[in-house]
DNA sequence: GTGCGACTGGGACGACCGTCCCACTTCGGT
DNA sequence: ACCGAAGTGGGACGGTCGTCCCAGTCGCAC
C-alpha cells in the first residue's frame, strides 16, 4: 500500500466514513467497514486516530463545517419575499432529491450526537451552523425584496431550520415530491410574513 | 420466576423494549438490555420472538397504533383558525417538553426503519398514522372556527407533520423553548392561510 | 395423580466488534 | 550509506452481540 501521512489519512478516513454513514447507517460504520471503504488496512485507522469515537466526532465536526447548501443563494429577479422564499426553500429540495443519503446521515449523525452527553455540543453546534446558513439566506432575501424582519433575525433563521428539517425528514419518508413542495410553500408563506416593507 | 404466558410476555418485552429505546437509544436495546430492563432471561426473549428483529418491527407497530398525541384535541373558545391551531400545537409542545425521550425514540425508530428495504414500509405507516391524526386535529380546528380547508386535508395533513416533525428536533437538539414556541406560531399561521371562511 | 405441553434458567455457540501488538518496510535527513 | 522516525500489515485479544440448546419445572386436562 502506498504511504500516506497520517493527517492525509485522517482525512480520507473522514470521507469513507461519511460515504459509510451515508450508504448503510452509522449502525454499520464500523471500524473494518469504513478502512474497506477506504482501501486501508485495520491498522492504518488506529494510527490516524485513537478510536472510533475520535473519527466520529471528527466526522460530525468536518461535515458541519463544510455544510453549504444555503436555502437561498440566489434570488428570484423581480420576486417578492415570500417568492425569493419559497425558490429557496425549493432549491434546498432540490438539493435533498439530489443526494437523500447525505441529509440522511446528516439526522443520523444528530441523534448520535444526542445520545452522549459528551458528544451533545456537537449536535447543538450541527443546528447552530444550520442556524448561521439561514440567518445569511434570509438577509439576503429579505436586501433583495426591500424588506426588513420584524424581529431579531436569529429567531426567524430558527424557524427557518425548524422548517427545514420538517421537509427533509418527512420527504425522507414517503418521498412525496409534491407534498414537499406544498411544506416549502407554506414555509416560506409563514416566514414572509415576519418581515415588513422597508 | 413467575411463569407468563408467551403473549403477555411479547407485550412486557415491547413495553421494556420501549424503555430502553427511550432511555439509551436503539443502538442500545440489545436482547439482554431489553431482558434486563423486563425483569427475565435470556431464553424468555426467544421463546417469546424469533428474533430482536421481530420485536423491534413490533414495537413500531404497537407504538405508532397507540400513537394518539394529537396537536388539537380541545379547541380555544371563541379563538380563530389561527389561535385554534397554535393552542394545538403548543399543546403537542407541552406533550414534548413532558417526555422528550419517547419522541426522540420515535425518531430514532423512524430512522432505523429507513435502513432497511423490508422495514421501510413500518416508517411509511407511522407517518401515514401522524398525518391521520393531523388530519383529524385539523378537522376538528376549522369546523370550531367555521372555516373550511381550501385543499384536500391529507395535504394540510401532511405540512402539519412536517411542521410538528421539524419543531422537534430542532427543540431536543437547542432546548429553546422560545424558539419552538416561534415554530409553532409561524406554523399555525402557515396552517391558518390554508382555510377560508365557510 | 399423572402425563404432556407450556414455560424457565443457565450456559454455550459462532460472529463481529473496537482495539492492540509487533515484526516489517519505507522514507527523509545526515 | 545509514539510521531513526513514520507508516504498514496481519493476526490476535477480550468483550458483547444475537441466537440456540437442553435439562429442568410448573400447571392444567384427564
Amino acid at each position: 500500500m502506498a504511504r500516506i501521512p497520517a493527517p492525509e489519512r485522517r482525512d480520507a478516513l473522514v470521507e469513507a466514513a461519511l460515504r459509510v454513514v451515508s450508504r448503510r447507517g452509522i449502525a454499520q460504520a464500523t471500524t473494518r467497514a469504513i478502512v474497506a471503504e477506504a482501501g486501508m488496512s485495520l491498522a492504518s485507522f488506529h494510527y490516524a486516530f485513537d478510536s472510533r469515537d475520535e473519527l466520529i466526532d471528527e466526522l460530525i465536526t468536518t461535515v458541519v463545517a463544510r455544510e453549504q447548501h444555503a436555502v437561498i443563494p440566489e434570488p428570484v429577479p423581480g420576486g417578492d419575499l415570500r417568492e425569493i422564499l419559497e425558490a429557496g426553500l425549493l432549491r434546498y429540495f432540490e438539493h435533498l432529491r439530489g443526494d437523500p443519503e447525505h441529509e440522511q446521515a446528516m439526522l443520523e449523525l444528530t441523534h448520535y450526537a444526542l445520545r452522549s452527553p459528551e458528544r451533545h455540543p456537537l449536535a447543538v453546534a450541527q443546528y447552530a451552523r444550520y442556524a448561521e446558513l439561514a440567518a445569511h439566506s434570509l438577509e439576503i432575501a429579505a436586501s433583495h425584496a426591500g424588506t426588513t424582519w420584524d424581529r431579531p433575525m436569529e429567531q426567524v433563521a430558527r424557524v427557518l431550520v425548524a422548517f427545514t428539517d420538517g421537509l427533509t425528514i418527512t420527504w425522507l419518508v414517503d418521498r412525496d415530491d409534491d407534498a414537499a413542495r406544498a411544506v416549502a410553500h407554506a414555509a416560506a408563506d409563514a416566514l414572509s410574513r415576519m418581515a415588513e416593507p422597508r
